[in-house]
DNA sequence: TTAGGGTTAG
């Protein structure tokens, strides 16, 4: 993404008519040139109608931003999270004049369609045409010299090719006949199949055949152009084109609009889908609710729950009815901003409202749930989306399942695993429902169930995919089973399963848990089989020799390659194997070094004047060890250099409760080793998984454990 | 489906 919001911000000089306008509604912000407009032609701009100064299309739109739509100024560069700017109402504050308008009000008319009287030979030409595996020689044979077809029929057959290839050579056979009104539509037909093709450079090479030939480019061309760099992930293209239509002095009406809303959406610009928005507003637009989706979407991406607000609030104040594609967008975008409660009222003043759920609705609203660990909310839903008879598919199954397996309803998931299995099913068991019964089994402690749904899963002819060989490793792996999951990762590499990140981490974590000796030179060996970095980086840290330098280059160069997501996993399992495999002592303190250093363990260590607080609630166990042990070196450094005052009163630990029901619990693992050390931490009665220590027990213990020497070894 | 825009899973 960073990648392309770089691509897709070059600078952009063109005649926007927000700016130098075109067309005389436009003259407010150019006094001066009101008498120049009017000889401006669609296909030769001339120099004047070129802004000053070359500017992206953010820069050019922020005067607007600032003088009209907005009582606060906000940075144009601002590119994390940008506060929308919410109720501020657009003030005109020129009333005599007419209100610019960045879209036309009306929507581009569509010619009816005619209906053929021949209509029934034509159906049969059309599957001919589908399914003739030569198009060209097919249509020689049914349109020989002299009998060409008509423009309607041509439409039709066109329409009906559903091939990229095949609506690209029909173009052709129509170009070779003589006198045939190749127009707009034909071409638009063209790039809707391109579209569905992802053909994007097909999409730019037929928009510019058009433009040599003459052909106008109208608002549905621009639309499906601009869809489908969308869908092509050009965002560059689309907002290129976008600026063309400008350019030509073509104005985008309401669908083409909302477009390229979606386009700055999906590149997070979220400041210019705001101004845009404001200002078609300003000039009359009325949004509906393709529009409010758009912005509902892009809020919930944000986690934006003003945005979130404005939304619901401008259509109603607009008395936009949401439909249901506006009521999923908006329950997700409340589930992505952290508010389940808002997702529930939503859902349920859509049902009020007599909008029936469907699918997606329902698949969004167990996945909020289930992430806010509400299992009593998500199963009265299913409960109550069993009564109503509302619409289920496959992806609610598995999504209900993957619910049940984050907040171990074992008993329920089966229940919900055999209705899959019942023969009248069409939502039958996929790797994704296995997956989840695996994960099941695996976070309850049932390895041999869990081996049991992998091989009923590969029985069933159901194709294991990389998630369900990792939940299976990582379930015998905890079990001790060390063979076992080697041989469920070889099973894999046959099947052609390409091993991924996470199952990399997967692999390091079995490792940390191995018997040092055979067992784990056999995890390894799968281990440098998916990653081979990562086993040199252990060959590394396990020797003597190696310098602190070369393990940091090696961990940086392996972190840059890997997910964001496994980074401090993967850390963690380093730290762990270290600790138990016998490596130098020093790799795992050096290791927690780097993840602090490379912003793997954020918010860590937090004071206060009265307590300093050591939060270990994403460190595995050997890591949360390691960070203890190094907190109470550095605390020790301040006893032995008389530093006492400034210590605080109070200390404590968080290790986090584990509201997983099959949790291992880092606190269970915590507590032990504290009362191995005979640290002064107890934990606090109300909260598990937290412990306090005050400064008074905790120096006396500090000076009991450590030697005044040890601060420096 | 009938020339154009927005919504579902580790």
């Amino acid at each position: 993404m960073a990648l392309l919001c770089a691509s897709t911000s070059p600078t952009i000089s063109i005649p926007h008519p927000l700016l130098s306008p075109l067309k005389p509604p436009a003259t407010f912000l150019c006094h001066s040139s009101s008498s120049k407009t009017s000889a401006a032609t669609a296909s030769s701009p001339t120099a004047d109608q070129t802004p000053s100064s070359s500017s992206s299309l953010s820069d050019q739109l922020l005067p607007l931003s600032l003088t009209l739509l907005t009582s606060q100024p906000t940075s144009p560069s601002a590119t994390v999270a940008p506060p929308p700017r919410l109720p501020a109402k657009p003030t005109w504050t020129n009333p005599s004049k007419p209100r610019p308008t960045v879209l036309a009000l009306r929507r581009q008319s569509r010619r009816p369609f005619s209906h053929n009287p021949s209509l029934r030979p034509l159906t049969e030409l059309s599957r001919t045409l589908r399914l003739s595996p030569d198009l060209p020689s097919a249509l020689a044979a049914a349109f020989p010299p002299g009998h060409s077809p008509s423009r309607d029929d041509a439409l039709l057959l066109l329409n009906s090719l559903r091939s990229w290839q095949k609506s690209l050579q029909f173009l052709d056979f129509l170009r070779s006949l003589p006198d045939f009104p190749l127009d707009t539509i034909f071409y638009n037909v063209v790039l809707k199949s391109l579209r569905a093709g992802h053909q994007w450079h097909h999409v730019e090479r037929l928009a510019g055949e058009m433009i040599d030939a003459s052909v106008p480019l109208d608002n549905i061309t621009y639309s499906t152009i601009i869809t489908a760099a969308k869908r092509c992930r050009r965002f560059d293209g689309a907002l290129h084109w976008f600026e063309r239509m400008y350019r030509t002095g073509l104005m985008p009406d309401e669908v083409t609009y909302s477009a390229v809303l979606d386009v700055y959406a999906r590149l997070g610009r979220r400041e210019e889908v705001v101004t845009l928005y404001e200002r078609a507003c300003a000039g009359g637009w009325r949004p509906d609710a393709v529009a409010f989706s758009v912005l509902g979407k892009m809020f919930g991406e944000a986690g934006d729950y003003d945005g979130i607000r404005y939304v619901l609030k401008e259509m109603k104040e607009l008395g936009v009815k949401p439909n249901a594609v506006v009521y999923n967008t908006l329950i997700q975008a409340t589930g992505k901003a952290g508010k389940p409660g808002l997702a529930r009222s939503l859902f349920e003043e859509m049902v009020a409202a007599g909008v029936s759920p469907n699918e997606k609705t329902l698949t969004s609203l167990i996945k909020i749930y289930g992430k806010a660990r509400w299992s009593r909310d998500a199963l009265e839903l299913w409960e109550r989306m069993k009564s109503k008879g509302w619409p289920v598919d496959f992806i609610l199954y598995n999504t209900l399942l993957s619910m049940c397996a984050d907040l171990g309803l074992e008993d329920e998931a089966e229940k919900l695993f055999e209705d899959m299995r019942r023969p009248d099913r069409y939502a039958r068991p996929d790797s994704w429902s296995y997956t989840a019964m695996i994960n099941i089994y695996g976070s309850g402690g049932k390895p041999d169930r869990a081996v049991k749904m992998f091989e009923e899963m590969l029985e069933k002819g159901v194709e294991p995919n990389v998630m369900s060989c990792t939940c299976l490793i990582r379930c015998l792996g905890k079990a001790g089973r060390i063979g076992d999951a080697v041989r469920v990762f070889e099973t894999a590499m046959e099947r052609g399963i390409r091993p991924d990140d996470r199952l990399c981490g997967c692999l390091l974590s079995v490792a940390a848990l191995c018997e040092e000796g055979g067992e784990t030179d056999m995890v390894l060996g799968c281990l440098e089989k998916a990653n081979d970095r990562l086993v040199g980086l252990l060959k590394m840290l396990r020797d003597e020799q190696v310098g602190f330098g070369e393990i940091k280059d090696e961990f940086r160069g392996i972190m840059n390659e890997a997910a964001v997501e496994v980074r401090r996993p993967f850390c963690n399992c380093l730290i762990d194997v270290c600790r138990n495999q016998g490596h130098p002592s020093r790799r795992a303190n050096e290791l927690l070094r780097l993840g602090n250093l490379y912003g793997l363990y954020p918010g860590l260590h937090a004071r206060t004047p009265e307590e300093w607080s050591l939060n270990l609630r994403s460190l595995s166990v050997g890591a949360a060890k390691t960070a203890f042990e190094e907190w109470m070196r550095s605390l020790w450094g301040s006893v032995v250099e008389q530093e006492e005052e400034a210590l605080p009163l109070s200390f404590s630990v968080c290790t986090g409760s584990g509201t997983h029901k099959f949790s291992q619990g880092l606190a269970t693992s915590f507590t032990s080793h504290l009362s191995k050390l005979a640290a002064p931490f107890r934990q606090v009665d109300e909260k598990s998984g937290s412990f306090v220590a005050s400064k008074e027990d905790l120096v006396l213990w500090l000076r009991s454990t450590f030697s005044p020497a040890f601060v420096n070894a």
